[in-house]
DNA sequence: CTGAAAGCGCTTACAG
DNA sequence: CTGAAAGCGCTTACAG
């Protein structure tokens, strides 16, 4: 291909300086309207695209965002990816990822040589990541804005929320609804502060409604298939068995599924099953699993357009922050009470 | 956060021209090893990282490679990006991600601005874009190198590929020798090279069996759940139904299982049921499913060093390309023929 | 509304 | 083995 076009060759084409070309780039106000329409005229006609390195180096910005994550359930990833992609095109910034163990020696120092490095402008952190307060404090050091998905309180500036206290409030009352009384809760990852709120959520419903909890009945998960397995056992080998296992994610409540074939239990005429995020599984699975969707990809757009203005310094176009609406699923998972 | 270290402040600390820092930080041997040792102890000192863009407009270089899919299964993506992502750890490089909608209009014109704008060194292709020929062939008139991951033939100069139709041989031997003879195979997208090859595989199995090729038995799918779904219903309503059914991948192996349940068919009791890919859902499924692990993760961090080798024009070192072996993983969808 | 000059932090090309 | 000068393609700071 032949040599890329400069702002010079702009310039020159259009028969101003570069500074004026510079000024229609940047779309600054003060440039003659008849003056515009000839530069941009010669920046369509020389195929010209502004060179990001010499922007960079001379405004201090490398257009680049880092998306954080620690190998979470792959389709929430997935989600989050799409979603911070969506709100990049369009804009100058870009995406880079990076995976972190959120619980690894040194993680702090990689990560924040990582942002030195990659010179990134802002940093978007998902779960657990957003409950790792020195990990936050590290970056927030750095002079880096944050974005948060999910984070554990609101007094961030950047953020996007789900109400997943809410969302599992809505669902035991659904549990509740079907005449269920004796209610098992598998809790997900300890460090996860969302994985909090679902339980939260949980016993305030129980609450309300005057069903007191049992303690015996809410076990210590992990988010894994394999946690969901093992205290599917533990809770169905008891002599007073729930009659609904509620599980704090999908993969979970896979879990307890697959415990109940291969222990001859019925879904969910003896016991029903309840999941959390609406992964893939919980659709291609059978019995399929009543859940609770999150719009993780428009969390996560959010997420990454709110950090583009805060660091272009346009905080004032639009809230930096929301928290967004999960809806029940219901599937084949949950079912009436057994009498 | 203070004032960030420059080339100059490591010069001065050190008492050396900022050529010979430049030396240092490029590995260059022309250096005295005394020399070196200061410049390095000064680096540290004043924990100096390269400024990416002055190194980029200088060299016209942007350390950002691509990597371009069509959203395609989200495991299968989640491990591409953490192979790449280790691949690209410990070099200068970033990676960039970019989804793109395969048979979409405009995709092209978008794929080349966005390697143009964000002036990407290189891209990382998967499938079914590596099958798209006139992206292929618009991107090299880019001058921008491509690694692909399982590329249609093996005549590019940079990429990773599975064997998938040794792999489909092997799975399709293992169901002959556990007594099937009416054996159905569901086809993944047509647009994939893979799912190609994948049938050739089974084909060839069944020639060299001398197991004879039933036309009826092996129809069209698109690598989704629902397809397999659809499928399975029309396999297993023949007066001559199939007693095991080959699926392209997990999914639709996922929607033949939803289809057996919800129609009283066992498996693999009555009805044997294989995937391709060892997806999340093959194990965390019930029964789980007998399918084929590929290398992901190893593939693309192979298809991203290589070409960062490529770029940095260190192609010598080392094989540009690479074929990873898959395995047959035996699980409990697959058993011996009913008589 | 427009432009000439300086400079961002590096690497290139050249010299010794 | 080392360095002085030029320059990558933009934006900043200033001037008019």
């Amino acid at each position: 291909m032949n040599q890329k076009a400069t702002i010079k060759d702009v310039a020159a084409d259009a028969g101003v300086s570069i500074k004026t070309v510079s000024r229609v780039i940047n779309n600054e106000p003060a440039v003659a309207k008849t003056t515009r329409t000839t530069v941009l005229k010669s920046i369509k006609k020389l195929k010209f695209t502004p060179n990001k390195d010499a922007q960079g180096l001379r405004s201090k910005r490398s257009f680049l965002i880092g998306l954080l994550y620690d190998n979470p359930n792959k389709y929430y990833l997935s989600d989050v990816q799409s979603g911070s992609l969506n709100a990049c095109a369009g804009t100058n910034y870009n995406l880079v990822l990076q995976e972190c163990k959120n619980n690894s020696s040194g993680l702090i120092s990689r990560v924040t040589n990582f942002i030195k490095t990659a010179d990134l402008n802002g940093v978007i952190l998902t779960p657990p990541l957003t409950d790792n307060l020195k990990l936050v404090a590290a970056i927030t050091k750095l002079d880096v804005p944050i974005s948060f998905i999910a984070p554990p309180n609101k007094t961030y500036e950047v953020w996007s929320s789900a109400n997943d206290k809410d969302a599992a409030y809505a669902m035991t009352n659904k549990i509740i609804s079907m005449g269920h009384k004796k209610i098992a809760f598998i809790k997900g990852h300890k460090d996860h502060s969302a994985a909090k709120a679902r339980f939260d959520g949980f016993c305030e419903s129980l609450d309300k409604q005057n069903i007191s909890l049992d303690a015996s009945m809410t076990l210590q998960g992990n988010f894994s298939f394999e946690s969901g397995f093992k205290l599917a056992a533990e809770l169905l080998k008891k002599k007073n068995k729930p009659t609904a296992i509620f599980c704090s994610n999908d993969s979970m409540a896979a879990g307890v599924i697959k415990y109940c074939y291969q222990n001859n239990i019925a879904i969910p005429e003896q016991l029903s099953v309840t999941g959390f995020d609406d992964s893939m599984i919980a659709q291609e699975i059978w019995p399929s699993i009543t859940t609770v969707r999150q719009p993780v990809a428009k969390m996560s757009e959010h997420a990454a357009s709110a950090l583009i203005k805060k660091i272009s310094g346009n905080s004032s176009i639009g809230d930096l922050t929301k928290i967004f609406k999960s809806e029940v699923v219901l599937r084949e998972s949950l079912g009436k009470a057994p009498k």
